[in-house]
DNA sequence: ATAATGACATGTT
DNA sequence: TAACATGCCATTA
C-alpha cells in the first residue's frame, strides 16, 4: 500500500513534537497544508502503527484523549503522556494550552509550506495567544 | 463516479 | 454545559 504525502506529511509533524507537549489534530493538519484536514489526520493515526511516531501526544482541540481503538487505547495514550510528564485526569481531559506545542515560522518553512501560508498560519492560527 | 466511514472542529440550540 | 448539525478531508467499498 503507497504511502501517500499527506501521510507522509503526518508522520513528520507530530515527529516534530517534542517530549512532554501535544497538538491538536486540526493543528497538525494546519501544519500540513490543509487547514481542515482534522479528521484525515486522526485516519492516519489510527492505521499507522510505527515506533519512531508519537501518536499519544495528539489530542482534540478540546484537551481530551479522542481515542476509540483497540490497539492503542485511550488508556495507553493517558499513561504515555504522563509518563512524559502530562497531567491527565480520569475523564482523560488535560490542560492543552499549558501543553501546547506551535510549530515556529521557521520549522513551518522547512516543510516546504509557501511563505505566505506560513503568515497566514501566524495571523489565523495563534492557540493560547 | 457515488456513498459511507472516522482517534476532528466549530457554530448553533 | 451538552447535544446536534454541518463542514472537511483521505480512504475505502
Amino acid at each position: 500500500m503507497a504511502e501517500s504525502e499527506f501521510t507522509k506529511g503526518v508522520v513528520r509533524v507530530v515527529r516534530s513534537v517534542p517530549f512532554g507537549r501535544v497538538v491538536s489534530y486540526g493543528q497538525v493538519a494546519v501544519y500540513l497544508g490543509f487547514p481542515r484536514a482534522a479528521r484525515g489526520v486522526g485516519w492516519v493515526l489510527r492505521q499507522t502503527k510505527r515506533e519512531e511516531l508519537p501518536w499519544w501526544r495528539v489530542v482534540n482541540n478540546a484537551g481530551r484523549i479522542s481515542i476509540k481503538n483497540w490497539e492503542h487505547p485511550a488508556e495507553e495514550q493517558r499513561e504515555r503522556l504522563r509518563s512524559e510528564g502530562v497531567e491527565v485526569g480520569e475523564d482523560f481531559s488535560l490542560e492543552i494550552e499549558k501543553y501546547r506545542f506551535q510549530a515556529g515560522e521557521e520549522l513551518l518553512k522547512s516543510w516546504g509550506l509557501p511563505e505566505e501560508y506560513v503568515r497566514m498560519v501566524g495571523e489565523k492560527f495563534r492557540w493560547g495567544v
